[in-house]
RNA sequence: UGUCCGAUGGUGUAGUGGUAGCACAGCAGAUUUUGGUUCUGUUAGCCCAGGUUCGAACCCUGGUCGGAUAACCA
């Protein structure tokens, strides 16, 4: 697929503050070159919110000439796994970007341990025996001080023989913890003596049963930033209250001082975007899989049709900023479409069948009609499509009784069939019930091809399959995985899956111009009038599936809504 | 309730003491062999109150509202 240059209309943006932060790091001579990196758990599948950081951190390091570094925040086994270490390799890439190195903080457990080590020797971490309760009761509120542990004051010694034996796997998961010695009174709860190492008696997905010591967050993440010597560590807005820790850890280790900022993490409106809700939503088969077309992560997008480069253009669209946000699903769309418009190839075909038959062409009789692959692209080419005395078209392009401004098919009305005749309506046929199961109509020998010799107009065009030579397929039609802008926001009593949309996935039959026989898997088009659609991976030739990525912007069915609401 | 962060059209995002701009969405029109695309026009905004200043979205003070934060998660 040709991808054009999208990136030429954000050459004149204004910085923003990340990219006035870096410009201003780089002018001062503060850095000569910048280092990022993208810090997932591999926890769940990267999602839409991820793609925002992704394109920050490595679209930040490609404008400024530094590198990405990928790195694992592998710090708890219990939630990991290898399955999410693989998925999240494969959507960066696909995004588009490349990463410099490919980290684990568990690469740096034993530096992480020595440093621990070393805090103590400086009498700045002790070993504490209470249990979780207490601690949390200790801790105090955001009111009142916390109480000093009554462990507090272990000497060095009986700290450094109690930590190796935690290492060591002599105690029990809970029994024993290592805190860092700041200030059980600090205004800033995370300093209020944070903990660096609890004991979890597990296997680990890289280091086995090497570790039953793990490192917190807190106390691994800026380290391993500071070993990678990442410049810019940029992460989402709630880290920032751990932003004078992240410096604490820095200053008393006397390491590399890597800095870190803050942005608004991505909001999308109809959507959730926790992993923990996501991995719900899989798990309890709300959704088939990860990837499932309806989720809003990268491998769902993906399999829905979606291009990386319409969701870069998104993620760089949408900006950075410290405020909250929550961004319209219909710019994403956008997005979408403005991408798919230039490099989708046209096809047509029928979701809704109503069969018309032609009764003034020769019966049996076929031509070859010439049909534009993308107006958009004239390197595209042209295709032959078939032509018969049977065929079908859309049921909404037909209403017996239609309304003012209706340009479709009606009794004697007519219409263009693209790339074909003019026909006009005669007769409407239907079953003992009423239904309209046929039409019968007329053509102008004279306008093939779709133009009249007499210049008479007509207002509509509408698509077709010949009746003959249509290929049967299945047609995976989407909607909204939730009702509301806010699935999170529920009444008492209901979670975000009350929420759910019971009618997000609808499969139907549809019928398919032959070139689309010969699609490959991925292979993206715009079925005329219809929408965009993607060969989904379970297309084969036989059995040819499609997933409709979205709709065409659609002013008629709206208007007609709306009228409709009217009454 | 402490600390921290934030507040510009419906939604995002610029503007850093001198005419509030851009995108999406909306609306209207033109073009169109996709009611698509494209093009044109248009509706709509600085949280509030004081202060500094010739002049404030921007600086100061005080409020208001929203968010984050009190896991042995990240």
């Amino acid at each position: 697929m040709d991808t054009p240059n999208l990136s030429d209309k954000t050459e004149k943006k204004p910085l923003n503050f990340l990219e006035e932060i870096i410009e201003n790091d780089l002018k001062t001579g503060k850095y000569k070159s910048i280092l990022t990196r993208f810090p997932p758990e591999p926890n769940g599948y990267l999602h839409i919110g991820h793609a925002k950081s992704i394109c920050l951190n490595f679209g930040l390091a490609q404008k400024y000439g530094g590198k990405t570094n990928l790195r694992f925040d592998d710090t708890n086994p219990v939630k990991e796994d290898v399955e999410y270490v693989n998925s999240i390799k494969e959507d960066i890439q696909w995004l588009g970007f490349q990463w410099a190195a490919e980290y684990y903080a568990s690469d740096y457990f034993e530096q992480l341990y020595d440093w621990a080590v070393l805090l103590i020797k400086k009498d700045l971490a002790y070993v504490d025996d209470q249990t979780l309760e207490e601690i949390r009761q200790n801790r105090g509120t955001v009111t009142e001080p916390g109480k000093d542990s009554p462990f507090r004051n272990r000497s060095v010694e009986e700290n450094l023989d109690l930590f190796a034996r935690m290492r060591a796997g002599e105690f029990k998961e809970g029994d024993k913890i290592l805190r860092a010695k700041i200030d059980m009174a600090h205004s800033n709860m995370h300093m209020r003596d944070p903990i660096l190492y609890r004991i979890i008696h597990a296997e680990h997905h890289r280091t086995g049963d090497k570790w039953c010591i793990y490192p917190m967050y807190d106390y691994a993440h800026g380290q391993s930033d500071s070993l990678e010597n990442i410049t810019h560590s940029i992460c989402t807005l709630e880290f920032d209250v751990h932003r004078p820790l992240y410096d604490w850890f820095i200053e008393k280790l006397e390491i590399f001082p890597s800095h870190q900022y803050e942005f608004a993490r991505l909001n999308l409106t109809h959507t959730v975007m926790s992993k923990r809700k996501l991995l719900q939503l899989v798990k309890e088969n709300h959704v088939n899989s990860w990837d499932d077309p309806r989720m809003p992560t990268i491998s769902g997008f993906r399999r829905r049709g979606y291009t990386p480069e319409s969701i870069r253009n998104f993620c760089d669209t949408i900006g950075v900023a410290k405020r909250d946000n929550v961004i319209d699903y219909s710019l994403l769309e956008f997005s979408l479409r403005e991408h798919l418009n230039k490099v989708a190839l046209r096809r047509m075909a029928v979701l809704n069948p109503l069969k018309v038959v032609i009764t003034n062409y020769p019966d049996n009789q076929t031509e070859e009609l010439d049909a534009v692959n993308n107006p958009e692209d004239p390197n595209a080419g042209e295709r032959k499509v078939s032509f018969g005395k049977e065929i079908y078209i859309e049921q909404d392009d037909f209403m017996e009784n239609p309304p003012k401004k209706y340009f479709r098919l009606a009794p004697g009305q007519e219409v263009r069939l693209r790339y074909a005749y003019f026909i006009t309506c005669q007769e409407v046929i239907k079953d003992e019930k009423g239904n309209i199961i046929e039409l019968r109509c007329t053509y102008d020998p004279a306008s093939r091809g779709g133009n009249s010799p007499d210049g008479r107009k007509v207002k509509g065009t509408i698509h077709w399959v010949s009746a003959k030579h249509a290929v049967k397929a299945e047609a995976r039609l989407f909607d909204k995985l939730f009702n509301g802008i806010n699935p999170e926001e529920v009444e008492e009593g209901k979670t975000f899956l009350d929420n759910i949309n019971p009618d997000s996935l609808q499969i139907q039959e549809c019928l398919l111009e032959p070139a689309l026989a010969e699609a490959k898997v991925m292979d993206k088009f715009q079925f005329e009038r219809l929408g965009y659609f993607c060969a989904d991976y379970d297309f084969t030739a036989e059995k040819p599936v499609f997933n409709r990525t979205c709709t065409l912007k659609d002013s008629w069915s709206k208007e007609q809504k709306e009228s409709e609401a009217i009454k």
